[in-house]
DNA sequence: GAACACTGCTTACCT
DNA sequence: ACAGGTAAGCAGTGTTCT
């Protein structure tokens, strides 16, 4: 029997003297399976071993084979001995007793190893033998298969079962009340819940283990389960005398890798929670503020902090509340499509979906440059951890005068740092002193025609790929073919642009920080000289971060401006770097600080961009984020000053004028923060958010390092502030400082207000201003900014206002 | 003693 | 355990002005 199947996880076991590697998959007809693979080995290298090493190793009973290869190391080919042993446990005992830098590929985890030598991918073919029933029942899937032959298949798209569940326990005991459960499988939801009218927790557990082992899902999910129902779940296992939570499809258990990454063998776990913070960074974590924000349905009413009286009165309404939030998790990751995401990561990556989901980005680009370092036999180095070295200089950031400006045209390189690498030829390969390409640091690579670099090579083929997938995706037929090849080109431009980032990080394997300053060098060196030119050639640069840059069209008309934009990005689009023509920004404002704009995009398409204002920003509370839009919508939006006054100033007065008095909803007034692990920070003693995480947690809430906490500021004008938890659903009875929140509110708009000054002249123009003298408009008055270093300014105070 | 300047720590953002 | 560059708020400390 033959099978197209996706691997979910892969892992290996000892069997009889024997490591068995199993692939756990779905196929194509939604059938699960594991495919066994017999007979392969864990190997490493030694550089150069001197024979009495040699000698050793031969008398080892757990050293298999040894033989001579010839790999390309530190710039120069080296006699090499590939050392096959016996079981992958024992690889950190091999290379431990290697000098730094002699032994090779020693890290490589073993499941991805036989993923790199068989050339695998996420979708595979596979040919099999069914294997006995004693074998079988030691697995939960419909299928297992002793793999005769395996190969990699052009990538399909298969559902998989998703199951999301959700614990209520007794606060008092621990004790699980009931676990309740979502699964998605095919089209179906199926719902439900696992509790005991006798209380016996025992039976729920191994109900729980029933149903996972029934529905045989691929994903585990839920709101939290990493920091909180996972460990419940462990906990209470053990308590209940259960010796292994079989979750897995090989009956194992959950394990823990690096703080909160739990796994299971078979299955991807992903905790909702932290894809809802990757991707949706909102204001509030909550499940029930992520619900409401992006499903508009709420969380049942039922009170958690007095769970143990709610189960003892209200217990239907615990189950469906409980129903409820496992369901809730479920659809909020369908809404992320994050499990697309992460096939399409794996399809490109080559990996199994759990690697490409819960794997480090080091392991994404592992799994390109190890093959092709193999293919082309050139030492894998092993990562080197510890040791911070000193950073590298990154990317250029142009300072930005404070103004309003017209018909701004953004060009900006088209993923710079690839395009860098490989006209540079910039890799770990190539790095040579007598190299004749030379980086603005000194640091030289050898031409494409005496040595091509691999990372360039990589880099050109998933360039080339993911135009080819933009093509599929153009000439798609149906919606869902062109959303299929989009996500294809995505996830090839996201493993594109992670390169730059572990080849100029400490630790990866093949990095060098030579290589990394070189790349960031070369976009300095490019991205000044695309200004320079446009300034001597008289065109106002406004603005530059890394790889684009902002400057005023001579044109004030669309037709013209859009000539002049593919004008000038066509002209600076040249050895493989393409300056793109990204949009027209009429007008375009800043306060003078970078990192910091908003803009109206008339070209290509009409929007509102705003970069890095309070608007944007998780950590401001809404009434400042919302004040400050209306100052922009003005500000967009004027004819002329006159208008612009008019509109603002009054407006401006307003909104603080109301915030000392009070006349705020409350929940316009919550900040919101990350905290940390207590004891990462210096001291935590006297940091709002850190006392909010403490109190919370005293008063029986859920809180997990990483997430965010909520407040309200109630007196500021002690030391430290005095804030006040804001929790949701539960009545906020102190009274706010809004004299703290009419000052922040205040500083948030006269920052950006203090631009417009009296001087008609400076208004609208976008020319650089001259210092004002401050009139009737209060404290709004411009200062002159110099180059880098802007000089200190009077701090505006709430009275300025008044 | 208030106001201010400056530093260190922290978070979140931009590319 | 993919990078660096940057703004801004708060606490603490030292300095200056009143």
């Amino acid at each position: 029997m033959k099978y197209e199947a996706v691997v979910i996880d892969a892992s290996y076991h000892e069997e009889n003297d024997e490591t068995i590697i199993n692939l756990f998959c779905r196929t194509k007809e939604g059938i699960s399976l594991t495919a066994r693979v017999h007979g392969f080995d864990p190997y490493f290298y030694l550089v150069s071993p001197p024979d009495k090493v040699i000698d050793e190793l031969k008398n080892d009973k757990d050293v298999k084979k040894i033989e001579k290869y010839t790999l390309f190391v530190r710039g120069i080919e080296r006699e090499c001995a590939k050392v096959t042993i016996r079981y992958p446990y024992k690889v950190p005992e091999y290379r431990k007793n290697v000098p730094e830098g002699a032994c090779l590929a020693a890290d490589i985890p073993f499941h991805l190893r036989y993923f790199f030598d068989a050339d695998l991918s996420l979708c595979v073919e596979i040919e099999g033998n069914d294997v006995d029933a004693e074998t079988k029942s030691k697995y939960t899937t419909d299928i297992v298969l002793d793999v005769e032959k395996i190969s990699p298949a052009t990538p399909f798209k298969v559902p998989l079962t998703v199951f999301s569940f959700d614990i209520e326990n007794s606060i008092r005991e621990n004790r699980i009340y009931v676990i309740s459960y979502a699964i998605r499988k095919g089209n179906e939801l199926i719902k439900d819940a696992i509790w005991s009218d006798t209380d016996d927790e025992r039976e729920i557990i191994e109900r729980f283990v029933e149903v996972i082992k029934k529905y045989d899902p691929d994903v585990i999910t839920g709101y939290n389960i990493g920091g909180y129902d996972i460990p419940v779940l462990t906990e209470r296992a053990k308590s209940n005398g259960i010796k292994t939570l079989n979750i897995g499809r090989d009956m194992g258990t959950f394990s823990v890798s690096q703080e909160r990454f739990w796994r299971v063998h078979g299955r991807v776990v992903i905790d909702v929670w932290m894809a809802v913070k990757l991707r949706l960074r909102p204001k509030q974590e909550t499940l029930n503020f992520v619900a409401k924000m992006l499903l508009g349905e709420e969380k049942d009413d039922v009170n958690r902090l007095k769970i143990d009286e709610e189960w003892k009165n209200r217990r239907e309404d615990v189950i469906r509340y409980c129903i409820k939030d496992a369901e809730l998790a479920l659809r909020i990751l369908e809404e992320l499509a994050e499990i697309n995401r992460g096939m399409d990561i794996a399809a490109v990556a080559h990996l199994p979906l759990d690697d490409a989901i819960n794997g480090r980005t080091s392991t994404l680009i592992d799994s390109l440059l190890i093959r092709e370092a193999d293919r082309r036999n050139i030492g894998v180095p092993m990562n080197k951890y510890g040791g911070s070295e000193t950073p590298i200089e990154g990317g250029y950031v142009h300072s930005i005068q404070p103004g309003l400006y017209h018909w701004v045209i953004v060009c900006d390189f088209k993923s710079m740092y690839p395009s860098i690498i490989i006209s540079k030829n910039i890799c770990f390969t190539t790095l040579s002193e007598d190299g004749e390409i030379e980086s603005p640091t000194g640091v030289r690579f050898l031409s494409k025609e005496r040595r091509v670099g691999i990372v360039p090579s990589i880099l050109e083929r998933l360039m080339a790929q993911r135009d080819e997938f933009k093509k599929k995706a153009k000439r798609a037929e149906s919606a869902e073919e062109k959303a299929y090849y989009d996500g294809l080109q995505n996830a090839v431009k996201i493993l594109m642009n992670s390169f730059y980032g572990v080849f100029a990080s400490s630790f990866y394997r093949f990095t060098d920080k030579k290589i990394g300053g070189a790349i960031t060098a070369f976009a300095r060196e490019n991205i000044k000289n695309v200004i320079a030119t446009l300034e001597n050639e008289g065109i106002k640069v406004i603005y530059s971060d890394t790889d684009s840059v902002f400057f005023q069209s001579p044109y004030k008309n669309l037709e013209e401006a859009i000539k002049f934009g593919e004008e000038v990005a066509g002209r600076f689009s040249k050895e493989g770097m393409s300056l793109e023509f990204e949009r027209i920004l009429e007008p375009f404002f800043s306060h003078g600080k970078k990192k910091r704009y908003v803009g109206k995009a008339i070209w290509p398409k009409e929007e509102i961009v705003i970069r890095g204002y309070e608007t944007r920003r998780t950590d401001a509370f809404d009434w400042q984020s919302e004040a400050l839009m209306e100052v922009f919508d003005a500000i967009l939006n004027s004819k002329d000053e006159k208008e612009l006054k008019a509109k603002v100033i009054s407006r401006a007065k307003k909104l603080i004028e109301m915030t000392l008095n009070g006349e705020v909803p409350i929940e316009k007034l919550v900040i919101s923060r990350s905290v940390r692990d207590f004891e990462s920070y210096k001291d935590a003693s006297r940091l709002a958010h850190v006392e909010v995480a403490k109190q919370i947690m005293a008063e029986g809430y859920e809180f997990i390092p990483g997430m965010k906490v909520s407040w309200i500021v109630v007196d500021a004008r002690k030391t430290p502030q005095k804030v006040e938890p804001y929790i949701e659903g539960k009545e906020f009875r102190s009274k706010p400082d809004y004299e703290y929140y009419a000052r922040r509110v205040a500083m948030t708009l006269s920052r950006v207000l203090e631009v417009f000054g009296y001087d008609e002249d400076s208004l609208f123009t976008g020319s650089r201003q001259t210092s004002l003298a401050s009139g009737s408009l209060d404290s709004f008055e411009v200062e002159e900014k110099r180059d880098e270093k802007p000089q200190q300014k009077k701090k505006p105070t709430l009275e300025d206002f008044m």
